[in-house]
DNA sequence: ACCTCCTGTAATTTTAAAATTTACACCATT
DNA sequence: AATGGTGTAAATTTTAAAATTACAGGAGGT
């Protein structure tokens, strides 16, 4: 029902990979310490990203590398590789309207006329930030702090 | 760090008054049944909505009345009564990356960069839907079902 | 004046979702 | 065969949301 924390994460490691991932290997265990989350969180999501394509990693001896040109990877493209449903979990509706009550028996037909239209903008929106960006800002970034 | 199904219950709630208010008392307890949800939380909906001038509430004897056109009334609106922050709880942010590495460093600044223009879209999605179009909507599906 | 039905809120408990931890099979390199 | 990595499953802990309980107070009917 929100843009998940592993979402934030998977930028992170994309971030990190990107510029980091020439110059030595990029572990999941290495990747928790720099997120401060979980190794088996980070597991997962590298799982999730290797699955879409966006990068790859090597097996048994391990660390990971960009598998794809910056700006084919939007921010739609990480958040459906990392949860599929991400949209329509994005709205949180109540479960059990009245079906005796007119309007608790239409609600929810009524609340997806207008909740379809705000996930196909908020698509729109993720789909115009790519980690070509991303790495732009962080450039930027990193300067001052 | 989502649109929160209490967001749903107002609209329900509102939808609700709207087509039924002239005609009969409209107590949480009715909202609750038509809703399926708990009385309290109703009220707590029903408050934050009356603090933004949305709707009335007569005191002691009960009954709440829309206060205000419908195309007045935009989900943007609804969701900020609800809950005033709710763009910054839309995405969620790893608490705690390590702030010994450079990415782990700057990673919240960087994230703040992307997400604010997507709540920014997000909010314009929400404020170019009112209530207007949802009774319209509502209207609509109630004929067939 | 008193009873009833309602609102407004605080405090607690329950429930459900997310994140962490633990555990272990399997692969590649040395 | 020892080491350091991945890939998952299962159990536990943590956290946030929702429901429940409880009660003080207003307005109208009798």
């Amino acid at each position: 029902m929100h843009i998940s924390t592993k979402c934030s994460i998977a930028i992170h490691c994309l971030v990190f990979i990107y510029e980091y991932g020439e110059k030595q290997k990029v572990t999941s265990n290495l990747l928790s310490l720099s997120t401060g989350s979980n190794p088996v969180i980070i597991r997962n999501i590298i799982s999730s990203l290797k699955k879409d394509g966006i990068i790859s990693v090597k097996f048994g001896t391990g660390g990971a590398t960009l598998d794809c040109p910056l700006n084919e990877i939007t921010l739609y493209r990480i958040c459906k590789a990392i949860e599929p449903e991400f949209v329509s979990k994005l709205f949180g509706i109540h479960s059990l309207p009245s079906q005796l009550c007119p309007v608790g028996k239409n609600i929810h037909s009524v609340l997806d006329c207008s909740y379809q239209k705000i996930g196909n903008d908020l698509c729109d929106s993720l789909e115009s930030i790519t980690l070509k960006d991303i790495i732009s800002d962080y450039r930027k970034c990193s300067i001052g702090g």
